[in-house]
DNA sequence: TCATTAAGACCGATCGGTTTGTCTTTTTTT
DNA sequence: AAAAAAAGACAAACCGATCGGTCTTAATGA
């Protein structure tokens, strides 16, 4: 692997730990095992390599959340399989994310002190967001769910329920707890249909 | 106001901004409008007023999470209330959290940069998971609630619920999404009724 | 007078970033 | 093909600023 590649996955490891302002440099330089023009040979500033690697974990998010969803119809089935994805092929990989769920450290983090790199973050937050409506909506429309659904608030209610177990998860560091907040939130979904 | 409280009431401020690490001494100081000789005269360090700040901040969480509480009888009713206090009296309130909900700042990012100080924050967490529960098990020998509802996943869901409210508060500042959310997390708990 | 309180100079360590220098690889020229 | 020149990669010294913390000194009030 190119030291450009490694400095930004050895970055994707620590950011998820310890956040982007709370890693230093020199925690990635040792990580990636390099040197100061190392690192700025390949990138031109640490703000700069921030970006490369939410692009990286975007991708590493889509592989793993979206596996397998395109074989399914049902657009309820999808969200569930959604959250089953998330739990299992995604949270859990303590490969690239050792500190849990990169984006919310790193929100959490920035979104009162770098304004301008929290929000490269919720672009994917809102992105998410409206891909729940949406199968939510079309989960109406088929008849799978009750018409008094309000897609909005369940919506706000499941997103807030993966923030909140993707936290827990980084306390607790319990598979059973996650997957027991997880289940629950499934089954508010199945009580939903009509 | 004497220093102390002032710096405590200050540091408050800021960590629920910028978290513990992020927050400089310099600028605790410059927001007490007062000087290191002033500070260390109070603390004997920093961590030590990190501790001093949680027990302030339980303070807060306590009188208003908890108001009104021992007029309400029903335990079910008790944790609906309890979910409208933390929605308009805690999350709210921008005097004291401007950054959002203080322990969570904390302990996302101390969990793996600090532990000792992030095991002081989980205290709370397990105490206010358990006070969940027992009331959902009164709910159940009291008939309110079904029999066959797993109390521990329903607590789980319920707090990863508001936990997860409360980080996307942090980033949308938004009253309606964050009332929407919870009214989701209520409208669960009826769900839930024999 | 004598504690108490607070100001700020100062300490070593570390921050992100720049610069300089060396070595290797690639490209150009003859 | 061989020599010369340019470009790229990486190491390490160095920069000013800031970090948490100590210590001396001066003001304040009982």
């Amino acid at each position: 692997m190119n030291l450009r590649d490694k400095i930004i996955n050895e970055s994707l490891k620590l950011f998820s730990l310890k956040g982007f302002l709370s890693t230093s440099l020199q925690d990635i330089l040792k990580a990636a095992n390099t040197s100061k023009g190392g690192f700025y040979n390949h990138f031109q500033s640490k703000e700069a390599l921030f970006f490369h690697v939410i692009d990286k974990a975007r991708r590493i998010w889509r592989n793993r959340n979206l596996a397998g969803l395109d074989q399914i119809q049902d657009p309820v089935e999808k969200i569930k399989q959604l959250l089953e994805n998330f739990c299992e092929r995604y949270l859990k990989d303590s490969e690239n994310f050792p500190g849990g769920c990169v984006f919310i450290t790193l929100m959490v983090e920035l979104v009162d002190q770098r304004p301008h790199l929290a929000n490269e973050i919720n672009i994917g937050w809102v992105g998410f967001k409206r891909f729940i409506q949406r199968h939510l909506e079309a989960g109406k429309a088929s008849g799978t769910l009750r018409s008094n659904v309000n897609t909005e608030a369940v919506t706000e209610m499941l997103f807030a329920g993966i923030l909140g177990a993707s936290v827990n998860y980084g306390v607790e560091k319990s598979d059973t707890v996650l997957e027991k907040t997880v289940h629950s939130l499934i089954d508010y979904l199945e009580k939903l249909k009509s």
